[in-house]
RNA sequence: UGGGGCGUCGCCAAGCAGGUAAGGCAACGGGUUUUGGUCCCGUCAUUCGAGGGUUCGAAUCCUUCCGCCCCAGCCA
């Protein structure tokens, strides 16, 4: 792979900064938090990053560079029997590999439970908060609904001393799993609902990842949020639209507390065509072994996406490109795969592999001879070097570059007609031999001896090049090639009585056995390489030095399946 | 029927102390090309969810309406 391109070079139009760059900008002129910039990356340890991440890290991270400040990286570590360190793992590797450097500040938001202890109390004493003996379904009813206000639990005046043995005692363990919560004390009435007196801290009797038993009560997210963001002094804590509704609750808390307060600003989160971007339903797709874990390449996941091929600098771009506002939006899938391609046509070198072999005879070509030619891996940059490819009296070329009648504007391989073989020689296809049931088997060539290297000397023009592989010296290699993983373009919209999980695309692997030319099939430092005319492919982990095994990223742009789609819809 | 948001080209998205619609993707047309790839050139919103109003002038201000999203977890 040769050095990445920079595509954030061109001068010509740079879009103005989004509506949260300019927020913070106005925050840095206005002296607002002493002109200091510090975000925070906060996700919860419960499944694996996804596409949806990777727009909040750059924007986080992003930020933060821009304004020459700090970016922690915090996980949100409240609910125990949800996280689990192999997440933590796998989140601290996929923040790095999208370039996201949190310095020594890995943060927990369970770091800050007796903190987060205190502070509770403090609510109890400040008479802000108190201990509710109703059960879960009773506060539900109590809480009114979207258009009824709530009504004022029974409990909701207990002396501050009843609040604090009571808290207490949650803390040593005497209760069981719901049999107490701690609520704020603010509005039973309010119009937002988020208000009406929420449960803070809840009892789990269950091991938390990091500090064991050592907790049975653990807070709730609008609690542990703002407090682990005044904590680590964030400036400007960013988060999807969705949090919006409980701005109120953070800012109260603060101003309750009277701590540092910090600024949330919501942005609309990630939408992406063909694919479901919510852990939730993500860990049912492993669980459910529709996939073969969470970083199989079909996944959204960053691992995923990793082991697909895809480029952490493709990936940022396309964070780049997408832009940041509020509205809801889905971009559609084919947007990310410009991307990459856009990345990976400067960076691959290119190499060539036949996927649907189909064996030519050149009957005019010495019997048992072989030439090397050198062959650029780069026809645009020299840089790259040069590979050696033999050729042969029997090769394999793609199934779909030949055609028994060749539909029109076909540049391909057919009866009677001349094609060159990339950086090899013109052949015209003289016969072909079929089987038993009247398929192609193999077709027969003679080769224009003077065309050596793709050229005639006589000015001869063929229209079409094809790639191929000499028969004798081609590797047999494993090609993965994916689709999307659901069939419909947005899985979200499911049909009455149906799932996500109904729309899964079963065809969205096919795994096939491929020929490639021996050189970079040997070379297993090549990761990642472009095959030609068909799309760039990436080496998997699971190659092995007999059998490697090559995943397809992303297809090459295919005018031609266009136009032959369009001119002949409704053949073969 | 409560509250909070959002509606600019097929998809993203600038523009919003009013001055007469950026850009990218896609699409379409053309050129270069030993990848039907890349690259290059060109076309692509008299209109900003709809209707009223203010104004010499509105996507930007006022107003009414319509549509979509979020909130009734002891999830985050």
């Amino acid at each position: 792979m040769k050095d990445s391109p920079n595509p954030n070079n061109n001068t010509e139009s740079t879009p103005g900064p989004d509506f949260i760059r300019a927020r913070i900008a106005a925050d840095n002129l206005s002296g607002r938090f002493n002109s200091r910039v510090h975000t925070r990356f906060p996700p919860e340890p419960n499944g694996y990053l996804h596409l949806g991440h990777s727009k909040s890290i750059c924007l986080n991270f992003g930020v933060a560079a821009e304004f020459n400040g700090k970016c922690n990286l915090r996980l949100d570590d409240t609910n125990p029997t949800k996280e689990e360190v192999e997440y933590v793992d796998s989140i601290r590797e996929d923040v790095r590999w999208l370039g996201g450097n949190w310095e020594d500040r890995e943060f927990y938001a369970s770091d800050y439970f007796e903190k987060l202890y205190g502070y509770a109390e403090q609510l109890i004493k400040l008479g802000k908060a108190y201990v509710e003996s109703l059960s879960a379904d009773e506060i539900r009813e109590y809480r009114g609904t979207l258009t009824a206000p709530g009504r004022e639990s029974p409990w909701r005046n207990r002396s501050v001393e009843e609040n604090l043995e009571l808290f207490r005692r949650m803390r040593a363990g005497e209760f069981k799993d719901g049999e107490y919560v701690l609520r704020a004390k603010i509005d039973m009435s309010s119009p937002n609902v988020v208000m009406r007196d929420p449960a803070i801290y809840r009892i789990r009797h269950a091991d938390h990842h990091r500090t064991g038993a050592k907790w049975c009560i653990y807070p709730l997210y609008d609690f542990a949020h703002c407090l682990s963001d005044s904590i680590e002094g964030i400036t400007h804590s960013l988060c999807t639209l969705e949090f919006e509704n409980n701005r109120e609750l953070y800012d109260w808390i603060l101003d309750t507390l009277g701590v540092y307060h910090p600024q949330q600003i919501e942005f609309a989160r990630l939408n992406i065509t063909h694919t479901i971007l919510s852990k939730r339903k993500l860990i049912q797709l492993v669980q459910g072994g529709y996939v073969r874990g969470w970083d199989d390449p079909r996944m959204p996941t960053l691992s995923g996406l990793r082991r697909r091929g895809v480029p952490a600098e493709a990936l940022k771009e396309f964070c780049a490109r997408i832009g940041m506002s509020r509205a809801d939006s889905t971009v559609e899938y084919s947007f990310l795969e410009f991307c990459i391609r856009e990345y990976l046509n400067a960076v691959d070198p290119r190499i060539m592999a036949v996927l649907d072999p189909i064996k030519v005879t050149i009957e005019n070509y010495p019997e048992g001879e072989t030439e090397i030619f050198d062959m650029p891996y780069h026809p645009e940059d020299p840089a790259f070097g040069k590979r050696q490819v033999p050729f042969s009296r029997e090769i394999y070329i793609e199934r779909d570059d030949f055609r028994l009648e060749a539909p029109p504007k076909y540049h391909r391989l057919a009866p009677g007609k001349e094609v060159r073989l990339r950086y090899a020689y013109f052949i015209t296809c003289k016969d072909v031999i079929k089987d038993e049931n009247g398929n192609v088997k193999e077709i027969v060539c003679t080769y224009d001896p003077k065309s050596r290297g793709g050229e005639s000397p006589d000015g001869r023009k063929v229209k079409g090049t094809i790639h191929w592989v000499s028969a004798a010296q081609a590797r047999r290699v494993t090609v993965r090639l994916y689709e999307h993983l659901f069939n419909t373009e947005n899985p979200n919209a499911v049909e009455e009585g149906k799932t996500f999980l109904d729309y899964v695309n079963r065809d969205s692997l096919r795994e096939i056995e491929a020929l490639m030319e021996p050189a970079p099939a040997e070379n297993t430092e090549m990761k990642q390489v472009q095959f030609e005319r068909l799309g760039y492919f990436c080496r998997d982990k699971d190659s092995t030095p007999e059998l490697p095994v090559f995943n397809r990223t992303v297809t090459l742009k295919d005018t031609w399946a266009k136009m032959e789609k369009k001119f002949l819809p409704k053949n073969a």
